[in-house]
DNA sequence: TCATTATATGATTAATCAATCATATAATGG
DNA sequence: CCATTATATGATTGATTAATCATATAATGA
């Protein structure tokens, strides 16, 4: 059992843009392959490919609704991720990092 | 300026073993290319290219000192985002979501 | 049962990635 | 200036990845 491996993943799993539309539009709830898809505008197909292998690597649910499959978010400290991550790419983007260090 | 994709970048930088230890290791404090290599076991050159993407990335500090180069992590959200990864990866290990599900 | 809707999957392709080896550059001390 | 130490980089290779198209499976309702 590789700790740091298994840790990568999940990061790895979130560091994609297309599955990182997919957490975005999760926050909201719980929601069908057939309102995700057309909510980050990508194919069925490669959505269904993205949704699976987040339940692999463990961050997201499945439940099974008649001919609809649902999925969810399974952790609530993904979104803390997620938006740690957006607080880093705003400090990049404002460059206040760079100008603390300029100065 | 595409937000999706830089906060994904981010993201995926840390999702790599290699970068991940790197960013363990740093967690101690600025370290030289030096220390480091041979701290998580890496050769020297593939050591480096990982830091420099790093660095491209925004998630760690150059600062150079005679011949030694040293690295550092530029934001206290990286340690919190890889916390959170470990706390998502302890919960998937002891199956506790799982538990929950099935009761 | 048949048509429809929802989802998954096989095959393919182009792109990206990580690691390695060899070598280059750059600073330092003797 | 030369040898040494620290770091970076070019070239290569095998592996992984994301996307796409076509098709398969599975549930539902008429």
């Amino acid at each position: 059992m590789d700790k740091t491996y298994l840790r990568a993943e999940i990061l790895k799993t979130l560091g994609q843009p297309t599955r990182l539309k997919i957490v975005d539009f999760l926050r909201e709830g719980e929601r069908c392959v057939c309102e995700i898809f057309p909510a980050i505008n990508e194919e069925q197909s490669n959505t269904s490919r993205h949704l699976n292998m987040m339940v692999s690597s463990g961050i997201l649910f499945r439940r099974k609704e008649g001919v609809k499959i649902f999925y969810a978010l399974k952790h609530p400290e993904i979104i803390a991720i997620v938006d740690l991550a957006t607080t880093i790419m705003v400090q990049e983007i404002t460059g206040r990092h760079s100008l603390l260090l300029a100065a």
